[in-house]
RNA sequence: GCCGAAGUGGCGGAACAGGCAGACGCGCACGACUCAAAAUCGUGUUCCGUAAGGAGUGUGGGUUCGAUUCCCACCUUCGGCACCA
């Protein structure tokens, strides 16, 4: 039956074909349009690297196919594409070969682009947005600009992370693991007290802890929190003999009374002070040796506890206790006061050292139900859940109780107040590179850091550098680019060489595709005001505590000075899993486990590609490639291919039930798609038409083809497949003689009647195990189900002649004979 | 150590209110078409068992008429944090 006559599907010539038409027809250009609502969809843009993966696929196409179900829903839907231009690899790549930064990155970006085009997304291209492009980056400086006019940008000298591999600072959020490597090359990252700008992040701690309205995966939302780590307790101020206050902070303030000594880490500024004559050289030495250790020596959990006495003491406010004070390398100076009262008997740090150093152990809290506890002999700390004891007048109150008394007592008599530690970090933005946007600050003799006036920017980046590795930023070796005058006084003046992170250009480029052209300010307030906040975003979970909490803070800055509006960016946010290589590891050139997307579309052409994408893994996890899976999309596509083309001359002779059995299929179906697409679960999505597609055949092999719900069916079909295969849904739909085109049809309407089951199978079971099958009317009455199932041969079978002691019947289900 | 996610056939996965485990696809086997192969189409494919039947969703318990789904304990893998006071 098959009909011969039917062209062959070449996806080879109707995909470039159509991307043609799209591109000459302004198909995918989206602009303001009151009468429709908006929607902003927005995937996380690449970085230039050279060639795109199949990472970048497995991203982007089903984000693609979303934004193009939403189209179809009536939204108007904006799916923009940049690049993230600067960084690192630009210039290691130059290094390595000999090629300028910027040549490489937009020879890149040129390639790259050719292959987004081949995913056929509905990218707006007009509204593309390059970080690198002066145009964008002079809005990058400016945002600088408007952060250090408000106090959210500084500059500090300070122990900070360096990557001796990559040659510069990192950030707080790109150190990872264990080793604390760095995030982009791997390499372990050591401490250097350099003089580097910070954008005040911390002030926004509290607030980014707060989710408001924000639909985020639960997991990202907890790294963030994790990352941020609030703790809430109390500063207490402790005071040596001198009189010199020693503030430490606290999240049990109702242990005060066990605090037995006191450390401090060995950069804190009150050492030298409280160190006698006596212990001098042994505190000098001690802070010399913890000076050399790198971090990974020094904040390893499992280290033996190191110290030395400074021969002073402190006096404990609320019992007036005389303390020695110590220091140690475990108190970390970054965090807190980088001081701590120590109380050993109920901290397990605080113990270890005890016991190493022969530091008297008092029990202040005693663990209800249990014999009394024994400073000297316990053989570890014991958690503080109790009661109050050895605690003066709060001997005897439960812990939890005495809490808020004691912050009120300590405020009474001035030792001390309620306070909130945050582990967020300032977020430090120089970078001692060249390939990135310039930090607009000249440094005058006379007028010390002044930014570049806004009307001067951008700070051009210089094209004749020398890019050699120094480990100085290779703009402070331009023999003339640094040197300028002051637009204060007119003196002469040096600029900054260090450049921004490239999270700072990231950190708003969802603004700058608004539209990136714009000259009067970093984005049209129009285009703002229409098209923001974004409504969906799609990328990858690494970002958690990068990126993510980078555009959140700089938001919300920007809110508070007047440039943006709401309390967050984006409101919907999900993350897509990784494409391991078939080996499951990551995949990687020097593992040559890489799959080129480009060899896909070549073989399979770019909607099967996309199909497989969506198909072989749940989005949000990821799976290990498999080479084979493809072939299952791509006989789907022909199929569909044939299914639609093949059936102009069946013949009509299906019955009654044939058709309201497709019909039923069919809206099933596209109830079941619809849900998916907004739940983003893409892969039920394509099995779904698959299904649909095999009930088709069926039906038309019953002689289906030809009617009015063929007729439907198809139509339907063509336009559920539309944001998944865009090209071959839009050849169909041209070659069932529809008017162009697919992709601007509304989503069809489920027709709830056709979708409803009249008959269903009735499962029996005795004793919860499945014994028949019944087709029965879906109206059955709850005692016609309960008498069918014990009419039933096999349910009889069972019952042994036993009589039911209970019979269940789940409605439209199933009847469970209990003996 | 703490926080989080995940464990289902040979493989990827489905089961969306606690109600038919294994949809859909890959792979494999057999068959049709073919001189032959590819492509295509058809049939079968969790395991044990000739069968009747039994077992089965990481492990062990629990709740329930009924558990992949809920609860408790544990194991494994992956991700994040880690001397954060």
């Amino acid at each position: 039956m098959a009909n011969t006559s039917i062209p062959q599907y070449d996806p080879a010539e109707i995909e470039p074909r159509w991307q043609q038409k799209w591109h000459d027809s302004g198909l995918y250009e989206s602009n303001i349009d009151e009468r429709r609502p908006k929607h902003y969809a927005l995937t996380m843009l690449p970085y230039p690297s050279g060639d795109l993966h199949i990472g970048h696929w497995y991203a982007m196409t089903p984000s693609d196919a979303r934004a193009r179900f939403m189209r179809m829903r009536g939204y108007n839907v904006l799916f923009p594409m940049g690049f993230d231009a600067f960084g690192l690899p630009a210039e290691n790549a130059a290094i390595k070969n000999n090629i300028h930064p910027k040549i490489w990155t937009y020879r890149n970006i040129d390639n790259m682009r050719r292959q987004l085009k081949s995913m056929g997304a509905m990218f707006d291209w007009r509204r593309q947005a390059v970080s690198a492009d002066p145009e964008y980056y002079r809005w990058t400086q400016w945002f600088f600009n408007q952060f250090y006019k408000n106090g959210l940008a500084y500059r500090k000298m300070s122990p900070v992370d360096w990557c001796p591999n990559c040659n510069t600072t990192l950030a707080r959020e790109q150190v990872w693991g264990e080793d604390r490597h760095c995030e982009r090359c791997g390499t372990p990252v050591i401490k250097k007290d350099l003089e580097q700008w910070f954008f005040r992040t911390t002030k926004y701690a509290d607030e980014l802890l707060q989710y408001p309205g924000l639909d985020w995966p639960e997991r990202v939302r907890t790294l963030q929190t994790n990352w941020i780590g609030k703790s809430v307790g109390a500063y207490v101020t402790f005071k040596t003999e001198h009189g010199d206050p020693i503030q430490v902070f606290t999240t049990r303030p109702d242990t005060l009374w066990g605090a037995t000594f006191m450390v401090l880490a060995p950069e804190h500024p009150l050492v030298d002070s409280l160190t006698t004559p006596e212990q001098r050289d042994a505190v000098h030495a001690y802070q010399q040796q913890a000076a050399r250790q790198t971090d990974v020596q020094r904040e390893s959990t499992d280290k033996e506890k190191t110290g030395m006495f400074t021969g002073g003491y402190a006096i404990n406010p609320v019992n007036g206790e005389r303390i020695p004070v110590w220091i140690a390398d475990y108190v970390l100076m970054t965090y807190g006061t980088g001081a701590i009262m120590a109380v050993p008997a109920h901290d397990e740090r605080d113990f270890a050292f005890a016991r190493k150093f022969d530091l008297p152990v008092r029990v202040v809290i005693q663990p209800e139900g249990q014999p009394p506890m024994d400073g000297d002999s316990m053989p570890e700390a014991v958690p503080a859940h109790g009661v109050m004891v050895n605690s003066g007048a709060l001997s005897g109150t439960p812990a939890d109780k005495a809490y808020d008394a004691i912050i009120a007592y300590l405020e009474k008599i001035g030792a001390g107040h309620a306070a909130v530690n945050y582990r967020l970090r300032d977020w430090l933005i120089s970078r001692q590179r060249y390939w990135g946007a310039p930090i607009p600050i000249l440094y005058c003799q006379n007028c010390g850091a002044v930014p570049v006036p806004d009307d001067q920017l951008p700070v051009l980046l210089p094209d004749d550098v020398e890019w050699k590795p120094t480990g100085e930023s290779p703009l402070k070796l331009h023999p003339t680019w640094r040197h300028t005058t002051c637009p204060q006084c007119g003196g002469p003046a040096e600029r900054e060489t260090d450049t921004m992170d490239t999270f700072m250009c990231s950190s708003w480029y969802h603004l700058r595709y608004l539209s990136p052209h714009y000259d009067k300010g970093p984005f049209d307030p129009r285009e703002y005001d229409y098209w923001m906040p974004v409504d969906t975003y799609t990328g990858g979970i690494e970002h958690a505590n990068m990126h993510l909490i980078y555009t959140r803070f700089f938001h919300k800055a920007c809110r508070d000075l007047g440039i943006t509006e709401g309390p967050e960016p984006m409101i919907q946010l999900r993350n897509q899993g990784m494409v391991l290589g078939e080996d499951s590891e990551k995949m990687s050139k020097s593992r040559g486990n890489v799959v080129s997307p480009d060899k896909l579309v070549e073989r399979y052409g770019a909607d099967s590609v996309r199909a497989y994408l969506m198909f072989f893994a749940r989005w949000d996890m990821g799976a290990p490639w498999n080479p084979t899976g493809i072939d299952g999309t791509a006989r789907w596509l022909r199929r569909v291919w044939a299914m639609v083309l093949e059936n102009a001359s069946s013949p009509n002779t299906a019955g009654e039930e044939t058709i309201r059995t497709l019909r039923r299929k069919l809206h099933q179906a596209l109830k079941s798609i619809t849900r998916d697409f907004e739940t983003f679960e893409f892969n039920t999505i394509i099995s779904t038409l698959m299904e649909l597609q095999n009930e088709m055949f069926k039906a038309r092999s019953a002689g289906a083809a030809g009617t009015p719900a063929w007729k439907e069916a198809v139509d339907i079909y063509v336009r559920m497949l539309a944001p998944v295969a865009p090209h071959m849904a839009e050849e169909l739909w041209a070659r069932l003689g529809r008017p162009y085109s697919v992709h601007t049809q509304s989503w069809p309407a489920v027709d709830e009647a056709a979708a409803a089951q009249e008959e269903i199978t009735l499962v029996l079971q005795v004793n919860g195990k499945v014994r028949d099958r019944l087709t029965v009317p879906a109206d059955i009455s709850a005692d016609g189900a309960k008498a069918a199932a014990l009419a039933s041969d096999a349910v009889q079978k069972f019952l042994e002649g036993k009589t039911p002691r209970q019979v269940i019947y789940v409605p439209g289900k199933l009847v469970n004979v209990v003996v």
